[in-house]
Formats: C-alpha cells, structure tokens, sequence
DNA sequence: GCAAAAGTGTTTGGATTACACCCATGC
DNA sequence: GCATGGGTGTAATCCAAACACTTTTGC
C-alpha cells in the first residue's frame, strides 16, 4: 500500500529550512540578546534575532554555528536547541520553517561585529525588547521560558558571568531572570553545595569594600555529578 | 545589499517537512508509548512514531493533529511541541525534518485504531521500545527526557492516569517514571497539597482492601495558581 | 566618621525522612 | 485467621525564611 497523498510526492520537496541564534549575555545586572539589524529584504532596516536560511547538506547545528559567525563574528559557543516555528505565512518570501537555538555567553570575552548583511548588531536587555523582524519576538519569548528552566536546574548561569564574578553578581543575575528580590545571606546559604573556587583576589574600582572573586569549579562539579552527590537546583 | 548565498536562493526551497506524534500512556504501572507498523516504504515492517509529512499550507501543530488522527484514530489531544531533527540524511528520499510532538492519554479513554498506512498499533512500555524506523529512537530519548521534566513541574500525570485513579497508581507513575522506590506515607504527605476529588467510591474486584478512588481538581488547582498559593513540583 | 556594600550568625517554623503501626477485604 | 495492600501517626532531622549584626573599603 502506498498513501494516498492529496498532492504528488515531489511536491511536498518545496519549503525552506533556516536557524536563529539567540545569544544571551549578562552584563550591568541585566541579562542582553544580541540584535542585528537587517540591511536585506524583507524587513530590510528592522531588528532581529540573527539566523539564515540552511544549506542543503547542513545539519542543523552546523548551519546555526556558521551562520552566527557569518553575522556576528562569535562562535565556539555551544548551542541549544529551542522551539521550532512553522507557521505557514511567517515567511513572505515562501514557505520557511525555523529552528530556533539558544547559547549563553559572556558578554565581556566575545566581541560582535556586524557583517554579511548585518548592519549593527547591539546588547539589549531582555525586559526592553524592541518589536523585530518576522515572529521573532514569539521566538525570544518562548526561548526566554526555556533559558530560564535551564537556569533553574542546570549551571548554566556561569556561562553568562565573566570567568570571575562576586557573589552578589550571581544573586543578580537571578534576581533579574525571575524578577524577584532574594535575601543575600539565604541566597549565599543556598549556593554553599555549589562547588566553587575561591580566589585570593578582589573586585576593584568600587567604592565600598571590595568583594571576593569566585570561579565555578567545572571539574568539582562533574566529579559530584558522577558521583551522584549533587544535583543542581535553584 | 543581497545575500551571496552559495546557491539560488529558489534551491532552498527543497525541503521537506513532517511531524512524528509521541503519545504516552498508563497502564499497569508502566508508562507506554503508541507505536504503529508501517506498511509504506521506507522501513515497511517496521516499528515507528506515528508521523507523516506536513501539507504545503498546514500549521504543524494542525498537522500533527490530523496525522495522529489518520493513523491511529485518535482526536482531540493537546499536544506538546518536542524537539525538531534535521540531519541531512534522516531520510532516505529527501531531505525531510521533522518535528516531534508528544501528548499524555489516558488509554483506557482513546481506542487506538491502525489506519490509513499504518498496519497495526500498539502501547510498548518505554523501558522496552524496540529498534524503530528511521531515527525515531533519538526522537523518542529526547521527547521522554521532556515528558519528565514536565511530569515534575506541571500537573499532567492527570492526563496519564484514568479519571479515577487510586493514590498507588499515582504513585507507580512516578516511581516508574523517575525509576525509583517511594515511601508510601511520604507520598501521601508531598501530594497533600495538590487539589483532589475524594470520590465515595472504592476500587474494585481485588483481593485486599480496596482503595479510594480520587480526581484531579482542575478548577480548584487553576484558582490555587493563579492567586499565586501554589506551584506544582513534585 | 560616614556611606555603602560585603559578609556572617541565630532563631523559627515548615517540610522531609524513616519507621512503626492499625485497618479492611478476599479467601 | 491470614495474606495483602490501604491508610495514618510520630519523632528526628533538614532546610528556608526573616532578621540582626559585624566588617572593610572610599571619601
């Protein structure tokens, strides 16, 4: 038996397939998404989240790696898959389906630079975003649902600080991503099981006592995980 | 400025697309998945997802609703967006991508009728799934890891378990689930806060004391969250 | 000294755990 | 009566929230 197709078989071979990366970054007690503006048709002049159409022999991640860097110069980050929209009028050029991918950096060791048909790309926190391109305001928002569950179960967060951060930098950080005011001596009791290395520097350039400098202990951690003696909870 | 993309830009409209349908069920302390032998080549004989290519002007979640329903006759079911799967030889006609959705049933409430292309229909226990066509075990791994997640913050063991169900069925979902022993007096403790119908009604025809019967209270859970008294976590 | 933020300790009440025990039904 | 699972109570422990307090820096 073969199915009985409302249309020929050949015709269903007709849609388009591309990726958009958002980058999440951290930065004066915000979280940011990285914008470029486009300078192509359609929706030449507008903001919107970075992605391109998928060459044929891609795979996905590949396509979201190269076209990331093709726009905005970053890459080695590692990408996570989000949600995948396919409406079929969300494109006005054809029938385009896109696979949304989400990555965390930090802001201060990537660096950003417009190009290809990129004309600026900017920082922009993620409680101000502006109306953008196509449905990608419905992409960031469902993206931000996920970035924040990720957040919540996986340590992920020090993927958005610097590589040495206060404590204080890391209650903001979660302050901000559920809206929400902590207590500073609970939250530092909560993270206590999180392994962290402890360093023998401080901030600088602030005008009140300078706090201690802390490194996620990536290597502790897998080690725990392994041996089921953590799981990681916020 | 225009793209120079590395082919026309008319060649990127070579895809196909389809939806691959996860519906779990409860059924004798374990949890199953619907599966369906196809009768259609590729992989004709074999075990599959229900899933099926997605019409030119159809949404996919709309899509994925009239595929479930004309392979295995079952309508009316929320579904839940998965993961998407794009490598580019995941097919083997064409390059397809495809996009899982999964669904929570209560078996004893949907009657699973192979149809359409589709030769037989049947529930395995997802700690037995066979080898399956194309690579609907990777679809399956991922959409289960997804189905947990949601089973430990949302309430749809409900959607799982009959209408009236008994405290230990309950229970076995998530010991089952989460592969793991549960005290029962504990259970009862963590679960006290979720809204529940005490039916005046027992199980029936089993040798040992019989237990109540209970309902999930969905008006009284919708009130709880949205005055903000209560999260689901389990 | 003062402002500002860093950093810590104590108390309390509620949740989690382990474990023991009683209850209702079929045979 | 006994086997089987249904159903509940208690005590010990852990954890989270509230709050107060001390410390270190710049000016």
């Amino acid at each position: 038996m073969t199915h009985n197709y409302k249309i020929e078989f050949e015709k269903f071979f007709s849609y388009s397939l591309s990726v958009d990366c958002l980058i999440f970054g951290f930065e004066e007690g915000e979280i940011k998404l990285l914008l470029i503006k486009r300078n192509m048709d359609p929706f030449k002049g507008d903001w919107a989240i970075p992605g391109d159409l998928v060459y044929p022999e891609e795979d996905l991640e590949e396509a979201a790696s190269r076209i990331l860097f093709d726009l905005t110069n970053i890459k080695n980050i590692e990408l996570h898959q989000s949600q995948t929209f396919g409406k079929p009028d969300r494109h006005p050029q054809g029938r385009v389906i896109t696979c949304a991918y989400f990555a965390m950096v930090k802001i201060d060791e990537v660096n950003a630079i417009a190009s290809s048909w990129a004309n600026e790309v900017k920082w922009v926190p993620i409680q101000r975003i502006p109306k953008l391109a196509f449905d990608h305001n419905e992409i960031f928002n469902s993206s931000l649902e996920l970035l924040k569950i990720k957040l919540s179960n996986e340590p992920i967060c020090f993927d958005l600080l610097p590589d040495k951060f206060t404590l204080n930098e890391l209650q903001q950080l979660y302050e901000y991503a559920y809206k929400v005011n902590l207590n500073k001596a609970n939250f530092r009791k909560k993270i206590k099981p999180i392994p962290l290395i402890e360093h023998n520097e401080k901030q600088k350039n602030v005008k009140h006592r300078p706090a201690k400098l802390f490194s996620f202990d990536e290597h502790k951690f897998e080690r725990l995980v392994n041996q089921r003696n953590f799981r990681f909870k916020m």
